[in-house]
DNA sequence: CTGAAAGCGCTTACAG
DNA sequence: CTGAAAGCGCTTACAG
């Protein structure tokens, strides 16, 4: 390669490291080289030499088998890859098991990547603070529960859940109830803080809460049970998910309910299943693609040693108005 | 570290590559000053040194950028990592873009991966193929359309389409249409070819066919359109996926069709849609998760030059039977 | 702006 | 069964 170019091996280096003193005729020479050669830089090596992985780890809490179906996880991971295409930066895929992490904090400490994604469904995951005090580059999806110094990417929930109640609200509903999701995952808290924000300025009671352990179309089902025998009366619900909020629909149709008419329902993310559902559910949009480019964005500006960074972030949300509510 | 436990460098590397010749006094030293350092050998040096990459890469064609919120592709990630695990075997991720086919040939065909799985959505990509041709060990999920020594797993989308379309005559229906995918896709064909088949068996004519050209709700509502514009008369319509049926089930719905009464409706996927589906689909299920574990474990099987390894595989598929069939 | 030389941490014949 | 030595393909000061 080097012998191609009429170089140096350090000069064939300094080319595709986009180092500043390079005469314009050798990276001419080199660039052309590489054309010819099909030359790839063997990562490996360059790995080993340098002292960068050139690799971030995207890792996914082994609780979440489940995660990989997960519309939130495969919008971030495509929001990932939409940033890093274009950098020499691999993507690996790593989930945490019960009983292995403290290999996993090994091997994530041990140089392999030059940091870290994480998607942290449950808020209370030791595994970002262990990586943040062994001094690996980290930033989380999703507000993490434990960890204050942790950089982290979210959604504006409170927000969102706060529009969602607001627009209630507006459209004269008087009984507001909601389907929170669990209490030890941030998401859940903070959408259900909105709402209750919403019912507070509105001087409405906050009484109508239930919560849901999963967020699953059974879940929400169980809960708008419950709701519906503590307030038959009831004329609209929050659904912190539109998962949670399938289950809740079915549940009104069984007690033939009509939807917007008598009870108006509201979820949250704007999956696919939002706009078929029956009706086409109203629902606060979350862009988790959006969610995945910035946490990338975040974690390369740290490892560029970038000045200035922002702490951490949180996202807009918006309410998308549809036919049940 | 081989200091700490006493030996040479070589012993150690054999030690951790468990390769037969070590003493057991040797073996055991080596594991105890691997605890007592909390060693991790480097990934990068190992596969400098070594002729393998320890590293397999996942290739998503570029076409489905969306393909990532594809609960298909989602359960196949699942399945890879499952098997993955416990085995020293990166997963790294790459997605194609349309310009830098020739890069990603070159990166993979390179030693930066001992081999690749790719899932092919649209059977036509030239990739695997090229892939194959530069000497890259390769697994494709999903059957391609070009390629024939390639080996590929994917589910039985044939015989499952036959078992939908004989339930359905068996259950009385005397008018059976198909929304089929789109013609340049293998799962589209496969599914197509089954019902045919089923037809056919059954002495029914086959002539009911709509092509969506995409997997998609709305795709599937134009079909149900078209199908029901053509024959009003229709009583039962095999969905060839259970993402196209929601948009059938909403034409149906639209038209005034009791389903399962005046048509009955069948899937294919079984998605957590298909159970919360008004009404829950009777549906053809696909164990995608072990699609990507087989995958996985038939191009470990190639990697470790394991003989008599079986050529490409059909998973089985089976019918669950709900409410709208 | 450029090249010669050392070194990254392993694996792999080779010799014993 | 084990160790000394070479080498994997780069990057990085260092000297010029």
């Amino acid at each position: 390669m080097a012998r191609a170019a009429g170089v140096s091996r350090s000069t064939v280096s300094r080319v595709i490291n986009e180092e500043p003193y390079v005469s314009a005729k050798a990276r001419d020479a080199v660039h052309q080289a590489i054309l010819d050669l099909g030359y790839s830089p063997n990562q490996a090596a360059r790995t080993l030499a340098g002292n960068r992985a050139n690799a971030i780890a995207l890792v996914v809490s082994e609780q979440g088998s489940r995660v990989l179906s997960d519309p939130f996880f495969a919008g971030v991971l495509r929001g990932v890859h939409a940033e890093l295409s274009g950098r020499r930066v691999q993507l690996v895929l790593m989930m945490t098991q019960q009983d292995d992490e403290q290999d996993i904090v090994g091997y994530l400490a041990g140089g392999h990547v030059d940091g870290v994604l994480m998607v942290s469904l449950h808020g209370q995951d030791p595994l970002p603070l262990k990586l943040a005090d062994a001094g690996v580059p980290i930033v989380v999806g999703g507000r993490p529960l434990v960890g204050d110094g942790i950089q982290y990417v979210d959604s504006d929930n409170f927000n969102g859940a706060l529009e969602a109640a607001r627009y209630l609200v507006a459209t004269g509903r008087r009984r507001i109830a909601t389907i929170a999701g669990p209490k030890d995952m941030a998401v859940g808290m903070d959408r259900l803080n909105g709402w209750r924000r919403g019912m507070a300025e509105a001087g409405q009671p906050s009484d109508l809460v239930a919560h849901s352990t999963v967020f699953t179309p059974d879940g929400g089902a169980a809960a708008m049970e419950d709701l519906l025998s503590r307030e038959p009366e009831l004329d609209a619900v929050f659904v912190a998910a539109d998962i949670m909020a399938m289950g809740a629909l079915r549940v009104l149709h069984a007690q033939n309910r009509r939807i917007p008419r008598d009870v108006a329902v509201v979820g949250f993310d704007d999956l696919m299943i939002a706009s078929t559902a029956l009706p086409p559910l109203t629902t606060v949009r979350q862009d988790v693609e959006q969610l995945g480019r910035t946490m990338t964005w975040c974690l390369l500006g740290q490892l560029d040693g970038e000045e200035g960074l922002p702490p951490s972030l949180l996202l807009p949300t918006s309410l998308v108005i549809r036919a049940s509510a």
